[in-house]
DNA sequence: ACGTATTGCGCAATTA
DNA sequence: ATAATTGCGCAATACG
């Protein structure tokens, strides 16, 4: 008893297929190893060739059917086409690793934007209150002007019209 | 997209090319046939060096040595730790996609929050404005007030002191 | 010596 | 038919 198949978990068995590469004259393309060792020796494999293919029945070329425009696997039009698709391949791949670089790049810019965001709220809140006190006190002002109209100019003891040093907001950025 | 198919479809059918591991000879872990015909032949591979696989072909193998404890390729061993690898690499995969997925998710929360943030500063610049505003208006008062100190509660001609609906603002947020 | 975790690569099926 | 994606296995390598 083994485990019958389950549904995703596979323990497949494997089609089989690995295909010994076989060389390419020209390795023009892409031979070069860019950093690791890939050497593909073009070199024929004694599998038993028309005969005995073992049973399985297809291993063998023999058939007379080829045609150019079918599925041959050791035809120049499937070698060229699998060559072209390592290609797409690579560079699909090298795109998709990079846009993940940028994603995450861009995460930490916006996390960089959004401290300074924060700081400048933080700054504009406090000028705000600071502004608002200062309101407050003239409102004050004002208010003892009315209560005490009679005293012209005397009396606020209370005030200190200190504004100056608020005014001066510069909010640059941007 | 593209999240369909894959299932068993073991349509593939090889032929010629060489072939080389396949199989697991002992039927260890499951290998029940696809219901179809197929079968693999646990086969050696002639000369070939590991061009098994696909992709791993190294084609360097150590000059000499290299069986030891391992009886490469059809070993009960081997193909254990291949499927555990295989396992791995799965792991692995789905790791590295949540991942990517997760940082971009990131970005889009991150871009939001910073819209929120900047809307919340232009307004807090907005509130700061009118504030100031007013406070020249006021500051205007006081000069005309020392302007004309003989005019004692008269006269403000241009004077608008509308200041209470300025005041309350409300900040509330998040 | 041993395990898992990563990474590069090729293959094949599917999608656009 | 072509290019682009995607899942998968293999093998080398990095990491413990």
């Amino acid at each position: 008893m083994s485990k019958r198949s389950q549904q995703k978990i596979n323990t497949e068995q494997n089609r089989g297929t690995v295909s010994v590469i076989q060389g390419q004259a020209s390795g023009a393309t892409t031979s070069g190893p860019p950093g690791g060792s890939l050497q593909r020796v073009p070199q024929l494999v004694p599998v038993t060739p028309a005969g005995g293919g073992g049973g399985g029945g297809k291993a063998t070329p023999p058939p007379s059917k080829m045609k150019k425009t079918s599925g041959d696997k050791d035809s120049d039009e499937y070698r060229q086409r699998r060559e072209r698709n390592n290609l797409a391949v690579k560079k699909s791949r090298m795109r998709s690793k990079q846009k993940a670089q940028d994603t995450q790049q861009r995460v930490n810019e916006l996390k960089e934007e959004n401290e300074r965001l924060e700081a400048k709220i933080k700054l504009l809140g406090k000028e705000l209150s600071v502004l608002k006190d200062l309101f407050l006190e003239h409102a004050h002002n004002l208010a003892d002007n009315v209560q005490a109209p009679g005293a012209e100019g005397a009396s606020p003891a209370h005030n200190n019209n200190n504004n100056n040093g608020a005014c001066n907001n510069n909010n640059n950025s941007q």
